[in-house]
DNA sequence: CCAACTGTATTAGTTCTATAATACAGTCAA
DNA sequence: TTGACTGTATTATAGAACTAATACAGTTGG
């Protein structure tokens, strides 16, 4: 059963893009695997404390893009090859950091200041994910 | 007079949002300066081809940011001191270094690979610049 | 001065996001 | 088998984002 242990919700962004995104990255990263089971709408929905409908939304749009396979009754299961694995890879890196350098390069951040910040925060959100381990 | 012939909207984000974000990220890279006039709401509104009503909006958090000042018959006018750029600076910066560490890391990438990613947009994006101005 | 431009305000309608309350039919384990 | 859980569908409501049309008052240049 998949988890959602380390989903954030962020403000500003729609909910059910947002559990698209981190199922999506989830599978990059291959912490989601093919044929790995998602929890049911109604659970999900209430472990977020969200509406069903949300949830719905969000699983349709992973159904429509042949991520999933859903049939009425049973769990909802990921169904994920290698190819579309790289393709979403690809889909997502490209559209994370085009945003990032075009927002650094409009405001006049030069690559190494740029790769200076990154670097800082790379640490900090280590930090922070270990402190949260051991707490 | 601001001009916005570098404004590209992006889909996804509203649009009075993406406004606030071009005029403070111009501050930032001092391509905006304290002083200068911006263009009118229904000016700007034609050139961008979208409503009056959604530049106002923008401008209006301006105003209550405190980065223009407007007054009713004159044209908005920049209002920005050496410390709220620097505020302003610190602030676009976290929110979007934040926003790509935590993706990236979330996908398993590197910090090595993301580094490489970057220096690869970074000239991708140099290079349609230079194509654009030269064209 | 005054016409043309400015900022500001109001009302109305559409689409999208999210919630809420149901309802129905298929799956599955006890 | 059957009851509890699944996915799916429908209808209603509310707020935000965006468009549209209009109105009014202040400024500014010719």
């Amino acid at each position: 059963m998949i988890s959602f242990d380390t989903f954030k919700p962020t403000e500003g962004t729609p909910i059910y893009q947002q559990i698209l995104l981190y199922i999506k990255r989830g599978a990059v990263a291959g912490t989601i695997r093919d044929g790995d089971e998602l929890p049911s709408r109604r659970v999900l929905s209430a472990l977020l404390g969200i509406n069903p409908n949300t949830v719905q939304k969000a699983f349709h749009l992973l159904e429509e893009e042949e991520l999933i396979v859903s049939q009425a009754g049973a769990k909802s299961v990921m169904k994920i090859t290698e190819e579309k694995i790289q393709k979403l890879r690809e889909d997502l890196l490209r559209e994370d950091i085009r945003s990032i350098t075009g927002a650094l390069r409009q405001m006049g951040i030069s690559r190494e200041e740029a790769f200076k910040l990154i670097d800082q925060f790379w640490e900090e959100e280590e930090t922070e994910a270990l402190r949260s381990i051991f707490l």
